[in-house]
DNA sequence: ACGAGGTCCTGCGAGC
DNA sequence: TGCTCGCAGGACCTCG
C-alpha cells in the first residue's frame, strides 16, 4: 500500500526520532516477513547497534543500523511507528518487529496482513538490491529521455509499466490511476504505442502528483499511517481512485472501474483518457 | 519474452 | 444476527 509519498512521509517523520538512537534488543513475532535472513540473524544484527540514518528508496524505508541496512517494504498494510511502552493492545497484536530503543521507546514494524518484508543487508547486498530498482521519479538528476525510451520499449499496458519497479520506482496502484487520468492516457494502452510527448506528459504528471501527495502526507484508504501514527491527507485529492461510478471532474462522464489490467483496480474516464 | 493468474496474509464490508 | 464471499494500496512466482 504505501507508495512513494507514504514511505517518504514515514521516513521524514521517523528520521529525527531515530537518528542517533541505539537499539538495545529486538524481537520478531513472525518469520514470514523475512527475506534472505533468519530471525536470529536479524535480531542479533539489530541489537546493540546505532541508527545513523533513515532514508527512502522506492517504496522502502531504509534504516542504517551499524554497518548494515534494515530495508522495510511495507507491502499493503505495513507501518513503522515509534511508541512508548506499553504498546496498545492493537499495536501489540500486529507489531511484527519490536526494537527497544535507548530512550525507553519502541520502534515497531506493524503489519496486519504481513505481505510486507524485512531485509537486513550489508553494503554488497544493498548495492545489488539497489541496482535492481529503477530510477527515482523525483530525483533532480532523473534522465527523462532514457526513461521515456525504457517505457516505450514495453508492449505491456502502460499502467503496468508505470508500476514496474524496475522501470520507475515508487508508483503503485493509487498514483498510477491518478497519473494516467491527469495525463489523459488510457491505462490499457500498450506502452510502446505512446508517443514521446505522451510519455513525457505522463512522467511529468506522475512527478507532480507524487510531490503533491508528499505535501499531503500520503493517502490513507484504510491502513496507512504516517510515522506519527496519523492518517494521511491526500486521499481527498484523488480524482479517480476510489471514485468508480462517479462523474469525471473534467467532463461528467461516469468513471469506469475494472480489474482487467494486471488484476488491479483501475478507474478511468473513457472520454478523457485515450 | 510475454501475459495471465495464483500466492503470500488478515480484516472488513456486502449480501444472503 | 451470523455466515460466506470477494476484495484490498505490493511483490513474487509459475505456467503456458
Amino acid at each position: 500500500m504505501p507508495e512513494l509519498p507514504e514511505v517518504e512521509t514515514i521516513v521524514r517523520d521517523l528520521a529525527p526520532e531515530l537518528i542517533g538512537r541505539r537499539i538495545l534488543r529486538a524481537r520478531l513475532s513472525h518469520d514470514d516477513v523475512l527475506r534472505g535472513t533468519t530471525r536470529r540473524r536479524l535480531t542479533a544484527g539489530l541489537a546493540n547497534s546505532t541508527i545513523s540514518a533513515v532514508t527512502r528508496r522506492a517504496k522502502h524505508a531504509v534504516l542504517h543500523v551499524g554497518n548494515r541496512r534494515l530495508v522495510v517494504q511495507p507491502g499493503m498494510t505495513g507501518a513503522l511507528l515509534v511508541q512508548p511502552e506499553p504498546l496498545s493492545p492493537e499495536d501489540s497484536k500486529y507489531a511484527v518487529l519490536r526494537a527497544w530503543l535507548d530512550d525507553q521507546r519502541i520502534l515497531i514494524y506493524h503489519d496486519v496482513r504481513r505481505l510486507g518484508t524485512l531485509l537486513l543487508l550489508d553494503d554488497a547486498g544493498w548495492q545489488e538490491y539497489d541496482a535492481a530498482l529503477g530510477p527515482e521519479p523525483l530525483d533532480p538528476e532523473l534522465d527523462i529521455d532514457a526513461l521515456v525510451e525504457r517505457m516505450r520499449r514495453s508492449n505491456q499496458a502502460i499502467k503496468k509499466v508505470l508500476m514496474d519497479q524496475r522501470v520507475i520506482v515508487g508508483v503503485g496502484n493509487i498514483y498510477a490511476n491518478e497519473a494516467l487520468f491527469a495525463a489523459g492516457i488510457d491505462p490499457s494502452r500498450a506502452a510502446s504505442r505512446l508517443s514521446q510527448l505522451e510519455a513525457r506528459g505522463l512522467i511529468s504528471e506522475t512527478q507532480r502528483i507524487l510531490r503533491n501527495a508528499i505535501i499531503g502526507r500520503g493517502s490513507t484508504i484504510r491502513d496507512y499511517r504516517t510515522g506519527t501514527g496519523e492518517a494521511g491527507g491526500f486521499q481527498s485529492s484523488h480524482l479517480v481512485y476510489g471514485r468508480g461510478g462517479e462523474p469525471c471532474v473534467n467532463c461528467g462522464t461516469r468513471l469506469t472501474e475494472t480489474h482487467l489490467i494486471d488484476g488491479r483496480t483501475t478507474v478511468l474516464c473513457h472520454n478523457c483518457q485515450r
